[in-house]
DNA sequence: TATAGTTGTTACGAATAGTAACCGATAGGA
DNA sequence: TCCTATCGGTTACTATTCGTAACAACTATA
């Protein structure tokens, strides 16, 4: 599950809280294509919980059951070696609304 | 890199002992082709290094460097994790060669 | 009526994975 | 010499998955 592409970061960014679909698709960088797709799965296993909230417009919010949460010690590992082992990379450039003069 | 499929099995596989070309197929259940384009992948990201014993005929080992190894509490964490979660699985069947009466 | 916000779905070309056949070097035996 | 076998891959081809863009359904607001 962990090798399938996005489920990490997917799981990661729910770690601290839970998470509406169009912020997840914008600090994480999938398709909501995708997203989509890999949350139903990551549903249908028991590892994220959908929680929609009737307003309008409707907000539904994605977060992790205990046997996501349990994953945490593992990202932590991941974490940890990738700020030992891997060079420090450039954040991706953020995509500006061009300024008007 | 460990959302790659199978990268995360021939870690697995390495963090034991080294081990050779046809073993790891045959342990791990990838075929030749991903296998060579998976270690040529982790070799030059310096994860796993590859030695030639000029035997014949040509015995090739592969092996974790440090930066690999460096990689098994991740897969501990992995393991706990799948132990606690996950139902047991039936083992893959083995191959066998069609007794003869 | 028109427009905008939110959570998706559909369509389709591009990239990646999987399968099977083949290759090159070497050695052993007929 | 010719055939066979082993090891560590490549090549060729098909199937599956990904990525991008357009669109859909709902509803509130202008």
């Amino acid at each position: 599950m962990l090798s399938k592409r996005w489920n990490a970061l997917i799981i990661f960014s729910l770690l601290g809280e839970s998470q509406r679909f169009c912020t997840m698709t914008e600090s994480i960088g999938i398709s909501n294509r995708l997203l989509s797709e890999r949350l139903k799965e990551l549903e249908k296993d028991g590892i994220v919980t959908r929680n929609v909230y009737p307003e309008t417009p409707v907000r539904i919010e994605y977060s992790l059951t205990e046997k996501g949460r349990a994953l945490a010690p593992v990202m932590e590992e991941i974490q940890k070696w990738s700020q030992e082992w891997l060079p420090v990379q450039e954040a991706p450039e953020e995509k500006q609304a061009p300024t008007v003069r």
